[in-house]
RNA sequence: UGACCCAUGGUGUAACGGUAGCACUACUGAUUUUGGUUCAGUCAGUUAAGGUUCGAAUCCUUAUGGGUCAACCA
């Protein structure tokens, strides 16, 4: 990554008090009130998919408050299914959260505990609040009731302490087949909460985890796991999202039952952010059914696709931090994203210029060689340096910058107007070449010799500056224009299929655009300006004979707007 | 016809019984060798009805709306 890139974390409300969220106020009060005397967070990904913006948030809330309040935060795979898990996706994970900036202090697996699980599960059983139920998936569910009826227990929870020991050995022993028995906590049929009505807590899988092997047949339930582990690891403040209120009441049982130390949760609303999908099974399908190229899209919503879009750590986190956290339902505007990316951006990457449409401009008035121009790097950041940009008579122009019979406040080029080439000189149109077909092909301008930038002596005055690139040394690139990919804020919540929104126009491939020469040394992370057209940056499968930019985001257009009135 | 969670401008989020604020968006205008940036400004909100109180976005009740829960998923 550049030096430009490592500046410093992005501060939105810096010299103004921003206040607390409700998290930080808990935490605070703890604080104050000596309860803890230092926080402990964890982030509990499950390594069955790749992470997305959402996960960010929760990245960023996670690392951030122990970041904020002093102690750490473990990175804890939440590994106790092992039909779905896999390694692959365990290190994606790791480098997402690494890419946006964080450390954990401990790398950690719910299945490190599984030893310990096993135990807790024989102290439950031994207090009588654990039995082992031999009935059918169906018959469970049955005798659960339902939402608006209890549920009633059947004979298996009548079995003895001894029985349940010796039948739940026998299950970790592999005597049982998948599904033949289960591990359930004695708790509450009558409950008005589904998840206290007896919870399976172990289930038998003769399947091969990712890190254990073969050494277990039977995995513990999220619900047997996830509190547990906090509590192992001395977790003070366990954040989730709000889908799992209804477990707080089965964690704070089993802590209270097992007599471990009392983690706590607490849960926010999820982030859902605007045209786009967020569910892992619609990204998958997105994957699947060929949508896009794989997880790591630049369209994708993923942490890897916006990597690979262009989006910094930094405008990610900045991103989060303004949405800040809260309770309810929320649709965040993917314009707010966008607008952090330009916000990082516009300070970081290097101005460069690229003609996407090109259009032939000759000066019929430039008598020399050529020579050779000072550009700047970046105007917002003076210690950006300069480069040599070199001028000739044949240069090529973006085609939509001239037009023959232009709109009122048309700012560019029309036959008999002026406008300022960037760096350069004030150009005039005198001519306006035509093929056969009556297409434009060439214009012909002449040039004000004292009008060069940085030492313009004639007084003229243009509303307009244009990019543009020498014939002579440009060098042809592939640039991808992506687009959201979905034409509707919520695609999920829209009548039909969330296929159906999909926007046809999301990725827009231009291979014959012309690029300044300096783009020839362009590496991955590095992020550029394009002037007047956006934010790019070099594409993973970009080569030295195929240099390919992707776009990160657009400049803000008012001109767009205008032109549409 | 249950339980639980939630409700503040278009969007996101503050105000902790005492002036409804901030950011994004949109719109004006100024500056500008990027129709970018920057700067100044404008529009725009407490779901509803009762109650408590000198005073309610905030506390209470009810209604309404949205979300979640009946996986051997997490």
């Amino acid at each position: 990554m550049s030096e430009d890139l490592k500046s410093k974390e992005i501060q939105p409300t810096e010299g103004q008090e921003k206040s607390l969220n409700f998290i930080e106020e808990i935490i605070e009060t703890d604080l104050a009130s000596g309860k803890y005397k230092t926080i402990i967070t964890r982030f509990p990904p499950e390594p069955n998919g790749y992470l997305h913006i959402g996960h960010a948030s929760s990245i960023c809330l996670n690392f951030g408050l122990t970041l904020k309040y002093g102690g750490y935060t473990n990175l804890r795979f939440d590994d106790t299914n092992p039909i779905t898990e896999e390694t692959e996706y365990v290190e994606s994970i790791k480098e997402d959260v690494r890419w946006l900036g964080f450390e954990w202090k401990h790398e950690l697996y719910a299945s490190d505990y599984f030893d310990t699980l096993y135990e807790y599960a024989i102290r439950l059983i031994n207090k009588g609040l654990a039995y082992i139920d031999d009935s059918a998936s169906e018959e469970i569910a049955e005798q659960k009731g339902t939402p608006t009826s209890v549920g009633h227990r059947n004979q298996f929870a009548e079995r003895s302490v001894e029985e349940n020991l010796r039948l739940f050995e026998a299950m970790k022993d592999g005597k049982y087949k998948d599904g033949e028995k289960v591990l359930r906590a004695k708790i509450d049929m009558n409950s008005p909460n589904m998840l206290m009505r007896d919870p399976i807590i172990y289930r038998i899988k003769h399947a091969h985890h990712h890190r254990t092997g073969d050494k277990w047949c039977i995995y513990p339930m999220y619900d047997f796991a996830h509190g547990q582990s906090d509590s192992i690891e001395n977790i003070t403040h366990s954040i989730c999202t709000m889908e799992f209120v209804p477990h707080r009441e089965v964690y704070d049982w089993l802590i209270h039952n097992l007599e471990i130390f009392p983690s706590h949760q607490y849960e926010f609303a999820r982030r859902n952010l605007s045209h786009t999908v967020m569910s892992k099974r619609r990204l998958l399908q997105l994957v699947n059914e060929g949508h896009v190229t794989g997880w790591d899209d630049p369209r994708m919503p993923t942490i890897s696709g916006l990597r690979r879009r262009g989006y910094t750590p930094e405008s990610i986190r900045d991103f989060a931090n303004r949405i800040g956290i809260a309770k309810r339902e929320n649709t965040v505007d993917v314009g707010l994203l966008e607008f952090c990316a330009r916000e990082h951006l516009n300070k970081a990457a290097l101005r460069r210029m690229v003609v996407f449409d090109p259009l032939k401009v000759v000066i019929t008035n430039y008598a020399g060689e050529g020579e050779t121009l000072r550009a700047e790097n970046n105007p917002e950041n003076p210690n950006g340096g300069e480069r040599e940009i070199s001028f000739s008579n044949e240069l090529y122009i973006e085609h939509e910058d001239f037009m023959e019979e232009p709109p009122k406040k048309y700012f560019r080029l029309a036959p008999g107007q002026m406008v300022r080439l960037k760096y350069a000189y004030i150009i005039k149109c005198d001519e306006v070449v035509k093929d056969n077909a009556g297409n434009i092909v060439q214009l012909n301008c002449s040039h004000f010799p004292e009008s060069r930038s940085g030492a313009d002596t004639s007084g003229i005055k243009v509303k307009g500056t244009l990019h543009w690139v020498n014939a002579k040394d440009c060098v042809k690139v592939q640039v991808n224009e992506y687009d959201r990919l979905f034409g509707v804020e919520d695609p999920s919540g829209s009548e039909g299929d969330f296929r159906n929104y999909i926007n046809p126009d999301s990725l827009q491939v231009d291979e014959n655009a012309l690029a300044e020469p300096a783009l020839k040394d362009a590496v991955i992370n590095d992020r550029f300006q394009f002037l007047r057209k956006g934010y790019f940056t070099l594409e993973k499968d970009s080569a030295a004979d195929k240099l390919i930019f992707n776009k990160t985001v657009g400049l803000k257009d008012s001109w767009a707007k205008e032109s549409k009135k």
